[in-house]
Parts: structure tokens; C-alpha cells; sequence
DNA sequence: GTATCTGCAAAACATTTGCAATTCT
DNA sequence: AGAATTGCAAATGTTTTGCAGATAC
């Protein structure tokens, strides 16, 4: 990816792009892991050796705020994040515990207002055994 | 509620039915309003003084194990919990925090694979502003 | 030079664990 | 008595906070 393209994203969104934050951003939008903090920190503090987790937990929270990523909070102890924003489930693995992105538009539940609360957001995910899990069996 | 219908649930369940059991289960289906540990011990130590969070914490796990109740894990630290255990949405006030109950059939996304995925658990939740927190403006 | 960003260490907080005390049959 | 339940205190692990040092403009 490149750098560039990082930086800009940032500074749509009103964020100075520093070198950890354009990093982060980067690793987010490559792997598509949906990483921890701890998975964040173990894979690039290679490159940065400096690299804190406080600087972490401030970028991811900056992001969050600012609609550059999204926290996931499927039953885990650790937060983890996701940097695709737009409307799609998740699907987790109960054996793995890997999550996988599911395109999904959301807006399909499409009424705006239920029992009288507004909607703004629609969360979607399901749970059960991922493709390589079944076969692993 | 009577005591006998929280007794003969958890019998059934294959859970020994301790007083502390019986209350706490009572509590979940008599409130329904998704209660963290902390809110479930403040509100019933009255009742019995020597309650323990580990107890309460040892329940839910057991209930949840029994499927009894479940966690609800919404973008938050402490778990809640719903002794509703049958397919339902939630709705969370991003003001408030209150976790509202929607009565809607999970299974309206009726696929049972997904990308090669099997899926046992749909999960649903909105989030907006709910109707108490509109009027106070 | 001032404001922002970063990093360390300590604090905070929810949950889990080990083990002893209690209760129930 | 024997087995299950409970409770306290300590341990664990993630996230937050305070503050000092570094960096950027």
C-alpha cells in the first residue's frame, strides 16, 4: 500500500498523519485481520521498535472517533479492529475464534425507526464453524 | 414470580437449584433489563447479605453453559446479561446505555451457509437514540 | 517556542482462580 | 462424612491515566 494513500486518508478525516498512525492505518487495511491491540503491537513494533501500546490504544481511538475503523466487540476480552467501515457482517468461528468479514449490505433491515428509537447504526453477526475448521474437523 | 418456576427452570436445565441460583435467575427474568454483574450483586445483596460476585459470576457462567441466559457484549466493558434466550434483537442508546429488547425473529436472514461457513448463531443489534432520551432533548 | 505526539510506569477495573469455609443430603 | 456450593483474597489481563520526554511546525 502505499503511504501516500494513508496519509491522505488521514487528513480527510482531520487526523495529522505521524508515522505510527499511517502505519497502523496501513497494517489495518492490508491484513484485514481484525487485529488486537497485542496483534497490532507484536507484528509492527518490528518496524517501529519504539513503539508503544499507549500510542496504539490513542491511534485505534482516534480512528474510531474520526469513522476510519470500527471497534469489535464479539464476545472477547480484547477489542479488535476493523478498518472497512461501510455497512457488513461479521461472522465468527466458535472453534478458531478467527473472524471473517462477511459483504453484507445491513441497510437490508431496513426500517429507520423500531418501537419508537431512532436507528443509526445496524450490527450484524453470526457464529458457528469457518470453511478451514470443518475440514480441519 | 414464584420461586417454583425459577426452581423447575433450572431443574431442567440440569443446574441444582440454590437459593442464590434461584435469585439471581428470578432477578434476570423479573428485571429484564440486562444487568452487569455489579448491578445484579448491588441489587440483591439487600435480600441475601452474604452474597459473593464470584457467585454471581459462577451463575451467569452456568446459566449461559445451560442456555439459560446469554452475555450480551455490546461495545462495553462489563458484560450484560438476558435471560431471553430465543432469537432477538437489541437496541442500545448511544445517550443513555440502556439496552432495549426488539422482538424480531433473527432468523429473517434465513441462510444457514455462508461463504462456507455454517452458521448456528444470528446476532442483531441497533443502536440510536431511543425513545426516552428523544423527548428529553 | 509552543503545541502535539509518544512512551513508560502506575492505576483502574472486570473477571478468574486457588483454596478454605460453609452448607446440604 | 462426602460432595457441591460459596466467599474471600490474590492473581490476571486489558485498557486508561498522569506525567515526563521527544518531536513537529
Amino acid at each position: 500500500m502505499d503511504p501516500c494513500d494513508s496519509k491522505n486518508m488521514l487528513q480527510e478525516k482531520g487526523i495529522k498523519p505521524s508515522l505510527h498512525r499511517m502505519k497502523i492505518l496501513e497494517y489495518l487495511i492490508e491484513k484485514k485481520n481484525h487485529p488486537t491491540v497485542d496483534m497490532i503491537f507484536r507484528d509492527i513494533s518490528g518496524e517501529i521498535p519504539t513503539l508503544s501500546k499507549t500510542t496504539i490504544y490513542n491511534t485505534l481511538t482516534a480512528f474510531v472517533e474520526n469513522g476510519i475503523a470500527q471497534a469489535i466487540t464479539i464476545e472477547d476480552k480484547e477489542v479488535k479492529y476493523d478498518a472497512t467501515v461501510d455497512n457488513h457482517a461479521h461472522f465468527k468461528c466458535t472453534k478458531c475464534g478467527n473472524i471473517y468479514d462477511i459483504n453484507m449490505d445491513t441497510k437490508i433491515i431496513s426500517i429507520k425507526t423500531l418501537s419508537g428509537h431512532i436507528i443509526s447504526e445496524r450490527h450484524l453477526y453470526f457464529k458457528g464453524i469457518c470453511k478451514l475448521c470443518q475440514k480441519k474437523k
